[in-house]
DNA sequence: CATGAATTTCAGAAATTACTGAAAACTGCG
DNA sequence: CGCAGTTTTCAGTAATTTCTGAAATTCATG
């Protein structure tokens, strides 16, 4: 029935995905399948996108390699039926740890090694050094987040600019009520 | 001198180029001028790389348009030199700008533009609607982040899982002092 | 354990992207 | 202006990735 916003999105989705490091074909079944209230079969995806059935069961390998869809058998029917999470929160979380696994966590092992094989002072090595624990800051903070239940994490993330205003530069969690203005806990420090 | 370690981080990064969206040229070049302190010329890109003089000319333009690399110039020298920052944060937080900019923002303007050309109220366009505020969710929590200097970020980074106590399910910002357990802050709220 | 529907694999074709060398276009300077 | 050094453009080639159809495999069911 809402054709039009199906075709629109899937294709802007496949243009999309070459930028998300998924090409056009997993980029235009996800939107599909996203869309979808009823989970969908492969002949489905084919009738939708166009794709070669090959090529549509190839894109949904991929995605269940990233955990972006999952199986639904149905009374009945032998086919394999495909659906996204309903809570998108959740999806949100399996792309974010899924892109992390495949950009950070290589680079982080390869410069643990790199440390571990050299033992100088030079410029380089410093920086390396400065990179990896830069990137062990942001993956513990994430790790941190990831742990708050989604109710909590949503309200923290509207919580806007109050955020900003709990820390102090030295990293003390500001008492509540004291948060007025940045002097207020300079001169409290 | 450490030129190993130069050798080895920069094949890496080349490699990792294709999951980043950028290709293996672009990420050879950045990974070689990240480690060196003194800016470099293209022609010691040619050098190190071992890619053709135009290529490092069109890696040094994509690096440009990512505004990862700033040229310098050198007293008497007609050549561009080319640095990146020394602030480790500054780049992370470029880098994540560009992309936001490249992976985010374009189907954010899509979701609005489908959002104003229907008035279904089929599953589909409500999916559409849930997928756009929470986009939404996440860019003004990022803005919002991105908006507290370097020092008070990693501080509130390194915070750790302080952080997830200080918000309730209903969004409040909890007082401090009564953060101890979850029961706490239901029996008050 | 045979059947046939459904899925996966795979070799090659098609399309896209990366890379190069040569030529053109800048750029500061005598 | 004209020259030499430097950068950029671009058309063609190389390499990679995507996509397909046909064949092989899997698997629930009789």
């Amino acid at each position: 029935m809402q054709d039009h916003l199906i075709r629109e999105f899937m294709l802007h989705f496949g243009e999309m995905g070459s930028r998300w490091g998924i090409n056009r074909t997993v980029g235009q079944i996800y939107a599909v399948l996203f869309l979808s209230e009823a989970p969908l079969c492969a002949d489905d995806l084919v009738t939708v996108t166009g794709f070669s059935r090959s090529n549509v069961s190839m894109g949904l390998k991929e995605l269940q390699g990233w955990n972006l869809v999952s199986i639904r058998r149905i009374e009945g029917d032998r086919r394999d039926y495909f659906a996204t999470p309903e809570d998108m929160w959740k999806i949100v979380r399996t792309l974010i740890a899924e892109r992390k696994k495949r950009e950070i966590d290589p680079t982080l092992s390869k410069l643990r090694e790199l440390e571990l094989s050299t033992r100088s002072e030079s410029y380089s090595a410093r920086r390396l050094t400065e990179l990896r624990e830069m990137i062990e800051t942001m993956t513990e903070f994430y790790e941190e987040m990831n742990r708050i239940e989604t109710k909590r994490l949503v309200a923290l993330m509207k919580a806007g600019n109050r955020i900003g205003r709990l820390v102090g530069k030295t990293g003390q969690i500001i008492p509540f009520g004291r948060q007025r203005s940045d002097e207020a806990e300079e001169a409290g420090g």
